[in-house]
DNA sequence: CGAAAACTTGATTCCGTTCAACACATGTGG
DNA sequence: CCACATGTGTTGAACGGAATCAAGTTTTCG
């Protein structure tokens, strides 16, 4: 309802990954609830407030109404989406794109969920988590950033962020929101009545 | 319904990522077709025979039957799990624990389509199939491969692979088979009558 | 049988890590 | 409201894992 947070996953040698930020009007925690077992975990990255949801409540609302459940469905597959976009960065892009390309997608999803706007947004992450979810180190993530403000592409002060050109930044970061899928979410926001 | 299939996708700097690799009995492609646009490319990986299901009677067949429509959204779920753990393998661990993990994890999942034993089994990728899948060089990739042979933990002729020491191989590979969800597959593929 | 694909090996390079120290902000309890 | 502790950000130097480049060899398959 308020806040963000995050899912994350932590390997047997210590590192942390981050799979996803979520916002106000996110649902969470799907895949742990509906799924029996718990694979990876949820934390609040600032203080929130959130509504708790009885799994058996969701499965119900899906067999009741199958519209409803195939709107979770959709958001399900729109989640993954992201998760493939993500690996992809992770795995073959390198820090410089990597850092651009999150920058980017915030820029497109905030707005969506009436945060800030494209070319000024506020991002409650830390460089330490900003290294969790790009894969990197935070002294890496640090030099990177003050790269980008040096090329002119971004500002930053705190955890404000000011893309400066998304243009280029989209460019940068090898960025197309074509994952995103926003059409969709449009379409979930905003129901049309028949 | 045979032969192996990959979904990927391919930066803009030329790197490809494979998320994927699908067998007999897998729903491919549910991601692309309820979704309006594509996001990423699947591709065969050997000879293949598919059947075709019109994206509409998929979402017909959810809507009309909600448990049907359930099981896939499970299906979806579990998939979003492996690439989660994917984007883990990729981001935060190292050559050696990566190939290991990715072994092990067929180790598993071909025996509960049917093909191959967990300590045998064929998977025809090549080493530069597993180098898109594990975000590393097909030249690592083979010295890493051959590093876990000479370890004694597996042995590999052409696409044949023997897990030696399969507890051993998950120590290595920090593998935790949670994220498979198996119990989830059981139940769908012998249901419960009612 | 011959060409292309896949695999192997070695030498070198480089991006990001690691380690370590420090600066600055934040916040809390006394 | 200060004193102190902790968290976060910044900088530099050295190291290392995987990439790159290049030249083989072996396998596959038409």
């Amino acid at each position: 309802m308020s806040g963000y947070a995050f899912r994350h996953k932590v390997a047997g040698n210590g590192g942390r990954q981050i799979f996803s930020i979520h916002m106000k009007g996110d649902v969470v925690d799907l895949h742990n609830s509906i799924l029996r077992r718990a694979d990876h975990n949820v934390q609040a990255l600032t203080a929130i407030d959130v509504a708790l949801i009885p799994a058996l409540a969701i499965r119900q609302l899906a067999a009741d109404r199958p519209l409803v459940g195939q709107a979770m469905w959709y958001e399900t597959l729109v989640d993954a989406a992201i998760f493939r976009e993500w690996t992809l960065n992770v795995g073959r892009r390198d820090a410089r794109a990597r850092t651009a390309h999150l920058r980017c997608e915030f820029a497109l999803r905030l707005p969506v969920a009436g945060l800030g706007s494209q070319s000024d947004y506020v991002l409650p992450m830390t460089q330490e988590h900003l290294a969790d979810a790009l894969a990197l180190t935070s002294v890496h993530v640090n030099r990177t950033l003050q790269a980008l403000q040096s090329e002119g592409l971004i500002e930053r002060t705190k955890r404000v962020v000011r893309v400066i050109d998304f243009a280029k930044l989209a460019r940068v970061g090898d960025f197309d929101d074509r994952y995103l899928h926003l059409d969709r979410i449009q379409e979930v926001r905003r129901p049309r009545r028949n």
